[in-house]
RNA sequence: GGUGGCGUAGCCAAGUGGUAAGGCACGAGUCUGCAAAACUCCUAUUCGUCGGUUCGAUUCCGACCGCCACCUCCA
C-alpha cells in the first residue's frame, strides 16, 4: 500500500505521487516573525518536520522549503513600540524562531527564504499579473483582481455570493472588488519601503507565498503545507496569483493542520491564550512535546493542557526504559563479524515470535503513516511492540542478544522518524561518567549494611541521594543509580 | 447567514459495514527488609441522542443536541 494524503483542494484521501519520480517538493508557510513563536505553532512546524522525516524514511529526496515573513503590519507596529527598527525585531525573532525549532527537534529546512530578499522576485510576478489583466494600481498599491480568476474560490470552496454576505469583509472604497487584496501596498510615511515601478512600498503577505515557492521549487509544487487558517484567504489567493500567472497548478497537495486548542478554544497570539514554545520546552524535554503534538492526527484538534504533557511524559519514559535496556543489551553484546554474517545459528521459537512482532509493527508503522501521516496510530504500533519486548525481557526464555539488537535497532529507528527518541547523549552523561565510582562506592557501602540488615544506615544514604535528585533502584541484580528531576 | 470539522472508557486518543489500537490514571500482582523504580495483568456488550438503510452500524443516510474553527491579522 502506498503513502495517501489528504487534499484539502479535493477534500479526498489521495494516491501520493510526486510530480518528479523520488523526489518531493515541499513548502510550508513559516511564521510571521514579530514574536516568539508560541506551542501552536510550533505544531505546523513539527508537521510539517515528521512528513518530511517520514518521506525521507520512505527513501524519497525531499526539497523543503520554508519562508519566514519578516516584513508586514505586526512587525512594523511592534518594532515601532519597542522603539527598534522592523529589520532589526524581524532579524532576532528570526533566530530565535531557528533556536526553538530546533530545540524542538525540528530540522532546518533546505531553504528558509525571507520575504525581504526577494523583493524583485515579487516584483516581477506582480509585473506579469498587471500585464495579464489580473491586477491594478491605485495610489501606489497594486491589487489582485479576483474576477480575473474564474477558479477563485476552489481551495476554500467560497462562492463570491457567500464571500459578500459574510459583512466582515474589509471595505476599501478603492478596491472593485471587496474580495480584491493587495499585492503591493504603498508605504505610509516613516514605513520601511522598497522601490517598485508603482511607488515606494512592501509586498503583501500572499505574494511572498507564491513568489519564494516558485522560485525555489518551481511553478508546481507537490505539498503545500500550512495551518488551516491560512486555506482562506492565504492559500486561495496564492493560487489565484500563482496560476493565473504560469497557466498551471500551484501545488498538487494541500496539507492543513488543525489547530492545537487551550481550555477548549484556539490558541492564538491574537487570543493572548498561548504559551511560548521556548517557555514550554525550559520545562518539558523535546520529545515530550513532540510526543503531545503528534498523539493526535493532525487533522484532529488537539487541546493543550499540563496534564495531557504528564501523560506524554509518563508515555515516554515507558518507551525509553525499554529502549534504554535494549541498548545495553546491545553494548554487552560482542559483534560477530566474521565476515560472513549468514552464519546458521539456533533460532529459537522465542527469537522467531519477537522477530514476527518486529516485523509486524513495522508494518504496520507504515500503514498508519501511508495513512495520512497517522502518527498517533503510529505511535500505538510502537507501543505495543514495546510491550512484547518487554514480556520476552522479563521472561529471559531464550530470546537471543542478536533479536535484542534488531529490536533495539528497529524500535530506535521508528522512533527516530517520529523524532520522540535521540539517541545524543544527554547533558549529565559527563557528570554521571564523574559521579559513578563515587556512587559505585556508596552503593557498596549501603549493600554491606543490607547485609547486615543495619537498614538506617541502607535507608540514610538512599534518602539522602534522593534529596540530590539521585534515585536507587534496588532490582535483584543488583542496585543501581539514576538521576530523576 | 455561508463553509468545514468534532462528540469513542475516569482522562487523552486511533479505528472499521461484521462486532472497539495505544497511552495515562486506578486496581491487582512480580520484585523488595520496607520503599521507590521497573515490569506483568486487569479496566468500554459499547462508540452524543433519536430514527432509517442493512443479515449486521460505532462505522453509511437523515434529524436533533452539544462543542470548535474559518469567512478579518493569526500556524
Amino acid at each position: 500500500m502506498g503513502l495517501k494524503i489528504y487534499n484539502s483542494l479535493s477534500r479526498q484521501l489521495e494516491e501520493f505521487s510526486p510530480l518528479k519520480e523520488g523526489h518531493v517538493s515541499m513548502y510550508s508557510c513559516g511564521p510571521t516573525v514579530y514574536d516568539y513563536i508560541h506551542i501552536g505553532n510550533a505544531r505546523t512546524a513539527l508537521v510539517t518536520d515528521i512528513i518530511r522525516r517520514y518521506l525521507t524514511y520512505k527513501g524519497y529526496t525531499v526539497k523543503l522549503v520554508q519562508n519566514l515573513t519578516d516584513i508586514d503590519d505586526k512587525i512594523i507596529a511592534r518594532a515601532q513600540t519597542l522603539g527598534t527598527s522592523s529589520s532589526q525585531l524581524a532579524h532576532t525573532n528570526g533566530e530565535a524562531y531557528f533556536e526553538d525549532t530546533q530545540r524542538l527537534g525540528i530540522q532546518l529546512a533546505d531553504v528558509h527564504p525571507k520575504a525581504t530578499e526577494h523583493i524583485p522576485e515579487m516584483i516581477d510576478l506582480i509585473q506579469t499579473l498587471i500585464d495579464k489583466g489580473a491586477a491594478y494600481v491605485v495610489d501606489g498599491s497594486v491589487y489582485y483582481r479576483v474576477n480575473s480568476f474564474n477558479e477563485y474560490g476552489k481551495l476554500s470552496r467560497r462562492k463570491p455570493e457567500d464571500l459578500l454576505a459574510g459583512a466582515r469583509v474589509e471595505v476599501d472604497e478603492r478596491k472593485e472588488d471587496p474580495r480584491d487584496f493587495d499585492m503591493w501596498k504603498a508605504a505610509k510615511p516613516g514605513e520601511p519601503y522598497w522601490d517598485s515601478p508603482w511607488g515606494p512600498g512592501r509586498p503583501g503577505w500572499h505574494i511572498e507565498c507564491s513568489s519564494m515557492a516558485m522560485k525555489h521549487l518551481g511553478e508546481t509544487i507537490d505539498i503545500h503545507a500550512g495551518g488551516e487558517d491560512l486555506l482562506f484567504p492565504h492559500h486561495e489567493n496564492e493560487i489565484a496569483q500563482s496560476e493565473l500567472a504560469t497557466g498551471k497548478p500551484f501545488a498538487r497537495y494541500w496539507v492543513h493542520v488543525a489547530f492545537l486548542k487551550i481550555d477548549g478554544t484556539r490558541m492564538g497570539k491574537s487570543e493572548q491564550n498561548f504559551i511560548f514554545l521556548r517557555d514550554a520546552l525550559d520545562k518539558y524535554p523535546a520529545e515530550v512535546i513532540r510526543h503531545f503534538l503528534i498523539s493526535a492526527h493532525y487533522r484532529h484538534p488537539l487541546d493543550y493542557s499540563l496534564e495531557s504533557l504528564q501523560k506524554s511524559e509518563s508515555a515516554l519514559r515507558r518507551l525509553k526504559n525499554c529502549l534504554e535496556t535494549l541498548k545495553k543489551y546491545e553494548e554487552e553484546t560482542p559483534e560477530v563479524t566474521d565476515g560472513n554474517s549468514s552464519t546458521p545459528r539456533d533460532v529459537s521459537d522465542a527469537d522467531t515470535d519477537l522477530l514476527s512482532a518486529i516485523k509486524t509493527m513495522q508494518s504496520q508503522f507504515t500503514d498508519a503513516m501511508d495513512n495520512d501521516f497517522n502518527t498517533a496510530q503510529g505511535m500505538g504500533t510502537i507501543f505495543s511492540l514495546v510491550s512484547q519486548i518487554n514480556k520476552a525481557l522479563g521472561t529471559s526464555n531464550g530470546v537471543s542478544d542478536q533479536t535484542f539488537t534488531q529490536a533495539y535497532k528497529v524500535l530506535s529507528e521508528t522512533c527516530q522518524v517520529l523524532g520522540i527518541y535521540t539517541m545524543d547523549e544527554q547533558d549529565t552523561a559527563g557528570t554521571a561518567e564523574f559521579l559513578n565510582p563515587l556512587l559505585e562506592l556508596l552503593l557498596e557501602i549501603r549493600q554491606d549494611a543490607r547485609s547486615q540488615k543495619d537498614w538506617d544506615t541502607s535507608d540514610k544514604i538512599r534518602d539522602r541521594l534522593k534529596q540530590l535528585n539521585i534515585e536507587i533502584q534496588d532490582t535483584h541484580e543488583g542496585s543501581t543509580w539514576k538521576f530523576v528531576s
